[in-house]
DNA sequence: GTAATTGCAAATTATTTGCATTGCC
DNA sequence: GGCAATGCAAATAATTTGCAATTAC
């Protein structure tokens, strides 16, 4: 068993809530694929293992495992969320193709620490950041 | 007529589009408040001023102001898209407390100089981000 | 055993679209 | 006058919810 299954596993317990082989197999794919996949291609994912398994349990599972902190949703600028595991990930924000969407992670300390400091010049406390850039990569700039 | 209404009107003669009563109240309603308006908040004070308006029409405009450059789609993470008049202002982001909704407008030199670093870096030409910081406000933390 | 979970279908929410009519340039 | 825009209602798309049946602990 993965280690992000144990953690699921151990916050569904915490909550008094129930480890199903549903939840498995959704969690299971997700991590399997490194592609960051829409509720909708998961689903399609996890009927191939269990054609009973419902889309509206995708769904339930996927924010259950948001609040687990197992996966995040992420926000191209599509119209439609995305989710990746996020266990025992370093953070990283994303840079995005316009032309052909293609994603690249990263991660800038300059970046991280100077947005701790923006919010604590507010008074916030900072909880969580999301940060997208969108631009056009090597291979599409040219035939812009 | 504010610069905006300019150049909103500037931009439909170039596409050979037409200004009309409708567009130039809607424009003018976003351009009034300073919050940031849903479609559905902008459709209730643009009836207010003419009832006959539909909500169709709010949302035809609003894609197009964003295409004219004149407003920017913002995505707090609540499943609304809220719109902000952006024409002439300085680029920002946002950073939102999480409990009120409070949400207070941000510009960093260091931060805007390393994400064009960064994306050059991996070979992108970088042409818009989104960042958002969530956290808790100074009123709020203490109530946690 | 019992409360949580499931699959299904129907409901919601946000947004888009088809179309007949109206109105800007 | 002609093409674009409008309002309306119906259509879509993504996600959520109610509910009776099922299942994990």
């Amino acid at each position: 068993m993965t280690n992000s299954q144990e953690a699921f596993s151990r916050y569904l317990a915490e909550k008094n809530l129930k480890m199903t082989p549903q939840r498995r197999v959704i969690l299971d794919t997700l991590q399997k694929q490194d592609e960051h996949l829409s509720s909708e291609e998961l689903y399609a994912l996890v009927k191939r293992h269990d054609p009973s398994i419902g889309q509206a349990t995708v769904y339930r599972t996927l924010k259950l495992l948001n609040e687990a902190g197992i996966v995040e949703p992420l926000d191209f600028a599509d119209g439609v969320t995305r989710y990746e595991s996020s266990y025992g990930r370093e953070h990283h924000d994303h840079l995005i193709c316009e032309a052909c969407g293609r994603n690249i992670e990263i991660m800038d300390e300059v970046i991280e620490r100077r947005q701790e400091e923006l919010a604590e010049e507010h008074g916030f406390t900072l909880l969580r950041h999301k940060m997208y850039l969108y631009g056009l990569c090597p291979d599409c700039r040219g035939k812009k």
